[in-house]
DNA sequence: CGTTCGCCCCAAAACGATTTGGAGACGGAC
DNA sequence: GTCCGTCTCCAAATCGTTTTGGGGCGAACG
């Protein structure tokens, strides 16, 4: 680290006192007009910035945040679950942004040492699920928290954003009932998550009001194989369900190519909802009806309610849920 | 933030004075056994963690050190190099760790609001192309910074860690020539990434020499639809080349799957070669001979490079060509 | 002319750690 | 008894900022 000017530099390049230099910059108190443009100039001339540092030790607050992505790095991570993580970091990264707060991606978890070194104001924690070592790091420390989807084990406490799980399983299993659909199953990878364990006990319900008898198929492992088999079950063995309703995106993708394969019509012969972290369904052939998560609004609202509490306001609803949307497409067009 | 236990609180809790504090937790001087215990009892009591604003305004370094990941937020991110991205990021986290830095990922660029609230030992840059801003800005702060693949416009200088895409070039195509192909063509997606153009610029020297006609068929969007005509072009258009070299490992994907829907075998009618960045080609069918990055080597070697530099020494090597091994797979078993 | 009021600016005191130059106590050698 | 080393520990300076309580000075007011 080679040695940077510092506010007494300017001060006195300006011929004036490291406080109205402080001022002039800041804003704080009133400084005649001449005397700032001096002191700018200074600082520009000698490519002065306040050393965060110092800054922080008097002030108290830092202006950083940090995204905590435990996932990042985890080997075990779907690939197709990244997309999901970019949206919510590029989403909390443009509202920080905009409450001029600068937000870093921490990626490792087991690890004390990042917030050792850091200089905080606050964190969001992305799917508590793995990250009860940061979690408690944190709050030992009273760094506010918040985090993207409610802990399994605490689902209400603290401060979250999370969806409705059961709404959402609602809201497709009576779009396909409304469609015609009479005999409803669902595909899925098992997760320890809330919205998986959530979904399955909702559409467990939501059969037994029905009286429907329930169907799940599992995919066993996060690859093409497993995901083809999972569908080739589900499709071709009798007999056949004439809707499926996916917790996540990948699944039923490989149901609409395994459908085309072997003839199984889609609307007519089955119908699609899948749940949409990727995006894809627009693309897909025939195109797919999806639940929208609206991860952008996560991280927009993670940070929103991470912001207020770094400025010492209780927020009003600590615990949020998002709705979910229903985007209609082919796959379920009856 | 709540008021945080200070080394005067240890202190006095202790019953010694801060300087003995700082020593015995520090251990930059000799200090009694007795009394370090009662110090640490002291801060573990207290939970006393040193502020890293006040350590680093006095001692300089923060043991911080950032990635800076352009492409994270940018909508314009082929989905397909995520998983690249994803591994360079783990690997040179590692090793930070090991060395007792914490790494952050810095995902916005053209806001040097990061750079100025961070407190930094040095920078990793991944993929300098998009990221002038930041390259400047850090190199103007004097932050030691080292890319991930070299910029384009300056390949010479500077701190990196790169391949060498001439060297791949030849290595796939020796390959392919060495198992019978005569007619080697390629595909990709047109960037500016100083890969892209370099291995463009090898296969049609290497045509040259052998005295064979290029063929390049490019991808013009990073969708599902592009893929495959694009693919649909290259093996259903007369003359089909009988072996393909892809720059990147999605196009030579679709070439497996539209092959396979048109009855072309591989690697009988046609043998084909891809660049992993996802590891996909184990999976494929057939398994496909790609060409390993080593971007985990990439990321390890990004931060040993920038530690080094961090810590004042001259690396002998600024600049380092990592190896590119080739994968042979049934794909071009002939 | 003396007083009061604004306007600019500054000195000094934090903030929380590390580092440096000693101080005090104790034991051993002469 | 004096001198010297060694072992512990501490006081004070330092890092670069922000903040607070005034100080100096000219203008307005009586």
């Amino acid at each position: 680290m080679l040695k940077t000017a510092t506010i007494k530099d300017v001060a006195r390049l300006a011929g004036v006192s490291p406080t109205t230099v402080s001022h002039a910059l800041g804003g704080k108190r009133p400084v005649s007009a001449a005397t700032r443009r001096r002191v700018r100039e200074a600082a520009d001339q000698l490519g002065y910035r306040p050393h965060p540092g110092a800054r922080s030790l008097r002030g108290g607050a830092t202006g950083v945040i940090a995204l905590c992505l435990t996932n990042l790095t985890g080997g075990a991570l779907p690939f197709a679950e990244m997309e999901y993580y970019r949206r919510v970091v590029t989403a909390a990264t443009q509202t920080a942004l905009d409450e001029h707060f600068a937000l870093v991606v921490v990626p490792e978890t087991d690890s004390g040492v990042f917030w050792d070194r850091l200089l905080l104001d606050g964190a969001i924690i992305v799917d508590p699920v793995n990250a009860d070592f940061n979690m408690r790091t944190l709050q030992a420390r009273r760094v506010p928290c918040v985090s993207v989807g409610r802990h399994p084990d605490q689902p209400d406490e603290g401060y979250w954003v999370d969806n409705d799980p059961a709404a959402a399983a609602r809201l497709c299993l009576d779009h396909l009932a409304g469609r015609g659909a009479n005999s409803i199953a669902t595909i899925t990878w098992m997760t320890t998550k809330y919205w998986t364990q959530e979904s399955l006990r909702a559409y467990y319900a939501w059969c037994e009001e029905r009286r429907q008898a329930p169907r799940l198929e599992v995919v066993e492992q996060d690859d093409e194989a497993a995901l083809r088999a999972a569908a080739e079950r589900l499709l071709l063995t009798e007999p056949r369900p004439d809707a499926v309703y996916s917790f996540s995106e990948l699944p039923a993708l490989w149901l609409l190519r395994v459908a085309a394969e072997h003839g199984v019509r889609v609307p007519q012969d089955v119908m699609v909802v899948g749940t949409s972290d990727f995006g894809l369904g627009a693309t897909s052939s025939p195109p797919m009806t999806t639940l929208d998560y609206n991860s952008d609004e996560h991280g927009h609202e993670a940070a929103r309610l991470l912001i207020s509490l770094v400025r010492g306001e209780e927020p009003a609803v600590p615990r949020r849920i998002l709705p979910v949307t229903l985007i209609e497409r082919e796959s379920t067009a009856r």
